[in-house]
DNA sequence: CGTTTTTGACCTGCGC
DNA sequence: GCGCAGGTCAAAAACG
């Protein structure tokens, strides 16, 4: 869990549609419902936290690791709105969402089995500025698959 | 040829 | 019960 201020300009701020109230500052220095998680990327100058697993719904853990929602949603400024993490995301769907005159745009693991799905919302007031959040664990491994259909 | 991408429509969930 | 929002899937087309 490397939680701290990278290189770049890293005003990450965790977006928590149940928890509107909790930022950045909270969140990432403090565990709300104790579960923040550090998460780093490859093979990319970004490294960045947090968070989530029961985003107030306890769906039943799938008998998985412990963890049966892994949410996180990193703020990143940059016009890096899709930063490949060594996953292949396939596009599933387009929408505009209603309080931002952009776009969202939905990405899925193109994984076979990897039900991980991934959120890219590129902001229009701040272009510069790209909301990326992940939704799922792969079952697979970070950047070990590299075949589309195989 | 296979794969991926794009737009639309449809569906579901939640709120009121 | 209806409306709204958001999310997903589908078909087709384009590209590699
Ligand atoms: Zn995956």
């Amino acid at each position: 869990m490397a939680i701290s201020t990278h290189q770049l300009d890293f005003e990450d701020f965790l977006l928590l549609p149940h928890h509107p109230e909790i930022t950045a500052s909270s969140a990432s220095l403090s565990p709300l419902n104790g579960a923040s998680w550090g998460w780093e990327v490859p093979g990319n100058s970004a490294s960045y936290m947090l968070q989530i697993t029961n985003e107030g719904h306890e769906k039943t853990m799938e008998g998985e690791e412990g963890v049966g929602k892994f949410k996180i949603a990193f703020r990143t400024k940059s016009g890096i709105e899709v930063m490949d993490d060594g996953y292949k995301w396939r596009k599933y769907g387009k929408k505009k969402i209603k309080h931002n005159p952009n776009p969202r745009h939905y990405f899925r693991c193109a994984r076979q089995g990897c039900k991980v799905k991934k959120r890219v919302e590129r902001d229009g007031e701040d272009r510069h500025f790209v909301i990326t959040t992940y939704e799922g664990k792969h079952n697979h491994g970070l950047r070990q698959i590299n075949i589309p259909n195989a």
